[in-house]
DNA sequence: ACACTGACCACTG
DNA sequence: CCAGTGGCCAGTG
């Protein structure tokens, strides 16, 4: 929302580590935001997931909490299109929680180092 | 212009 | 070990 201005910000890097997490693969907000060099804006990184939704590049279904747990399922268009999107990407997804999540995990810091 | 909230994480007591 | 609070950024009431 918001006027067109200059608003370019850490949205802008959370929307490109995300669209960087290779099919398959999950990370968690933290991880991004410690990325980014801020672990505080964790809570900034989901809403910036919000403002995704916007944005069809943005895979937010390989976006979880720390848990493994799919925190933010209830934002999507249905509340089984997450897990549904994880599980066509070859990711065990039981009960909202990530099997396997070490394995599946993707963190930016490491990957792109 | 002020205060509260929000898909979180880590530290301190 | 379990519980509580702080911290970060931006958006909305």
């Amino acid at each position: 929302m918001s006027q067109n201005k200059d608003r370019y910000s850490f949205f802008e890097d959370v929307y490109a580590v995300v669209k960087l997490i290779p099919k398959g693969r999950v990370t968690s907000y933290g991880s991004i935001a410690h990325y980014l060099g801020t672990r505080g804006s964790a809570r900034m990184v989901g809403w910036a997931m919000n403002q995704a939704h916007t944005d069809p590049d943005v895979p937010a279904h390989r976006v979880v909490n720390r848990n493994g747990v799919l925190t933010g399922k209830h934002h999507f268009a249905t509340p089984t299109t997450m897990q549904s999107l994880l599980q066509q990407e070859g990711v065990v997804v039981t009960e909202d929680q990530i099997q396997n999540f070490d394995q599946h995990f993707w963190d930016p810091s490491v990957e792109l180092t």
